[in-house]
DNA sequence: ATCATTTATTGACTTTGGTCAACGAGTTTG
DNA sequence: CAAACTCGTTGACCAAAGTCAATAAATGAT
């Protein structure tokens, strides 16, 4: 899998040992449109990356989806807050597409910390880069309106506005379809 | 110092090499009240582990002064956004107290996480503590109303409502101080 | 202790997003 | 192909938060 590997040298460049190593833990599966990586209630226990496909990370409230992310291609896909706590998952987790990932067990994935340290530093590196979304997230819902959010993704061109039905890039931007639609009107 | 090797050792435990190592980097700073730790346009080479005060993480937006978080005491401050990516901050941090902090500067962190395995591990664990924080805070804001947030600072006896001004906890809630006196007038 | 400043509250009014309902364009299914 | 859904749009109305202004309470400084 010799992409694949590029792909983690944007992280960190493995040597051939480590890379056999994490590769022997990688689980390829192919995954269908509508399938569930992952539903409420159960442990999150791994973190996959994706080599093709799109998937949403939602919530269900008071009988209503809220969508808190979309993972996209050369990403990861996991609930990295069950995965890292142990605790159930608030969250499900939906291909939006048919697609192919790479899997990572969480116990494989401490074994291989212990083993190499080249290892470590990747899931600090995959960490820190988790971290910096949220925290722009965060940030977006703070400082911008939601007209400010939806310009920002149009500003960039964002996938989301290909490949993602409008209602779902509403509840992302916390609104509602209508809402939304009145936005897109207004520009 | 053994008290702060006490906090160090809820992460991970180092031993007495990695720890020594660890230590001799780091440099302690006493804070006085409304002192910067950052200002906005620089660069932040920090991590502060906090013995002592309170500090307020907040950015200008139109003239307006809008937190995005608090740290304590026990917590880590730094603008680790900046800290990762290298780019300058758009935040400033202002103690809201004299305190006393321990700073670990960019690049001797990076050293130590080429030179043990363990301080990697460290710096991993940091990571991903720091991302359950900012995670949480997203999905509050997704799924939750104003009067949802402050009811469950409330609930769990935050430590901002005795020390935190109340405008100040109406910008971390996202809304403006006439609304926060308002929800606090209908409980 | 008094005065000045900052912070919190309240009222009247505006703005923004939510709710509910209707409708039309596209898709899917029988 | 027609019926049934789904999705996006629009309108009328409602609810929540923002704005602006006045005032009260708390805090700090002399």
């Amino acid at each position: 899998m010799e992409t694949l590997r590029i792909y983690f040298n944007k992280f960190i460049k493995l040597n051939d040992a480590e890379w056999a190593d994490f590769e022997s833990c990688l689980t390829k599966e192919t995954i269908e449109n509508k399938s569930e990586l992952l539903r409420e209630g159960e442990n999150c226990d791994f973190i996959a990356f994706i080599q093709e496909g799109i998937f949403r990370f939602y919530m269900v409230k008071d009988g209503e989806e809220k969508v808190i992310a979309f993972f996209f291609k050369g990403e990861f896909v996991t609930n990295y807050r069950s995965f890292l706590t142990g605790r159930p998952s608030e969250h499900y987790i939906e291909a939006m597409q048919d697609g192919v990932i790479y899997k990572i067990n969480l116990q494989q994935l401490k074994g291989l910390y212990d083993k190499h340290h080249a290892i470590d530093r990747l899931g600090r590196l995959i960490a820190e880069n988790l971290y910096l979304v949220v925290a722009n997230r965060v940030d977006s819902f703070m400082l911008e309106s939601p007209a400010d959010r939806y310009n920002a993704l149009v500003a960039r061109g964002s996938v989301l506005l290909q490949e993602i039905p409008q209602y779902m890039i509403a509840s992302y931007l916390g609104v509602k379809p209508e809402t939304l639609s009145r936005i897109r009107k207004r520009r």
